[in-house]
DNA sequence: TCAATCCTGATTGTCGACAATGCTGCAGAT
DNA sequence: ATCTGCAGCATTGTCGACAATCAGGATTGA
């Protein structure tokens, strides 16, 4: 599995990009709780560091939606709810359905053919019946990820890799949610890759709307049993 | 003219608050002239404020793509080139489709009134014809804010209004584009007001879509008479 | 008993100074 | 003449301390 969505670890760089690393990893995958409140004393003696790089963390954190901060009282850890979930899925509809048509018309060809390989490796893991979904989870945001940097659209791609899949992951990991859906989503990908390499720009937006709209509302479907919004 | 893509000044806010606006207004306007360099010490004394909050407002400017920072190199405001503008429009085309999708589902009746009125306030103002083009291009601003907040999609709100706008805004003052689009656009606005008022999200996303899409190969056409890409 | 007010404690915002890093110009060698 | 290495300088990154602001609880009055 490509480490797509994480970004390599630069060694030498500054402490505040460390700390940015560590505390959205953190915060990803629950380690700090969501909704707690952060103090800015507590977590640089944590890690060791001063006020000043771990402020500016703070800041960039902030800036993803990770945190919420209120001037003069502090910072929070974002508290996740079911509407704002289901915003992201409406932003990503629309951003990914246009990546998808971008990348139909400008992927080039090599990159088609390693995501074909690449939901190849997928089908043979779900095979493999009681896989650990959690590698499919992670396949799932590496195919989003491919289509969208496929495109070349520099914008597209830091507004949905920088920002709303670290709050996919995010929501994964708090409420565990492992879809079933993984034998139709795998489908729905193949469609997708299909339309991009006919270079069919329009279908393959369509479809990656649709897969995202499905995958919407199995999500509705299991977060508010009675209501569809 | 509504103030509506101006953030209402809290006198009190934080320093890093109020130089963060300024510096923002001060890039977007030209102030402070694209691609030029950012020194720290002669900016905070400009300011008359210490490196810390100045420091702050930076890594914000740079969150929304302003300013670009290099760790112990410094930091530049943005250089717009051609790509990236259209790399903008095809992220609006997305954003704002579904943004008139979603209003069409959930905007509230007197909202759809309001927005009414300002198009009418609008055709009176391009009737008198040679009425300054600033004016226009502020309202069609202003239009199109009032249709992403009117869905009350927060995030989609974010993101348009805090990032993509402001940029939008940076290149007309940069580049002294006014349309002369100004009357179809008008045109086309009114169309999707009317879809918004008729319910009909499907027919508000692609006229909204095909609205964008003019503008940008009217800018396309303006910045490489040769190539739409 | 309840409400309003004041006080206290802690937390955040701001500042100036120090350390670390990258850039620039010059001297010297090939 | 061009390239390489070094030294100096300027700028950025980091740190600790001080001032401003807010939250919560105790106190007092009705």
């Amino acid at each position: 599995m490509t480490k797509a969505t994480t970004a390599p670890i630069e060694p030498s760089a500054t402490i505040a990009d460390r700390i940015f690393d560590q505390l959205r990893q953190a915060i990803v995958e629950g380690s700090i709780p969501a909704g707690s409140k952060i103090s800015e004393p507590v977590l640089a003696a944590r890690y060791g560091i001063s006020r000043g790089p771990l402020r500016e963390a703070l800041r960039r954190l902030e800036s993803i939606k990770l945190v919420e901060r209120r001037a003069n009282v502090g910072a929070r850890v974002i508290q996740l709810n079911s509407d704002q979930l289901l915003e992201i899925y409406d932003v990503r509809e629309a951003l990914e359905g246009m990546a998808a048509r971008i990348a139909a018309e400008r992927m080039p060809d090599e990159a088609i053919d390693e995501i074909k390989r690449l939901l190849a490796q997928h089908r043979g893991e779900i095979a493999r019946d009681d896989w650990q979904t959690y590698f499919q989870e992670e396949g799932d945001l590496d195919f989003h990820f491919r289509i969208v940097q496929g495109g070349g659209n520099q914008r597209l791609f830091d507004i949905l890799c920088n920002d709303l899949y670290h709050l996919a992951r995010m929501y994964r990991c708090q409420f565990g949610m492992r879809s079933e859906r993984a034998r139709d989503a795998l489908k729905e990908h193949e469609l997708i890759v299909d339309a991009i390499a006919a270079r069919d720009g329009e279908l393959a937006e369509w479809l990656m709307r649709r897969h995202i709209r499905a995958s919407r509302e199995a999500i509705a479907r299991r977060l508010v049993p009675q209501t569809g919004r």
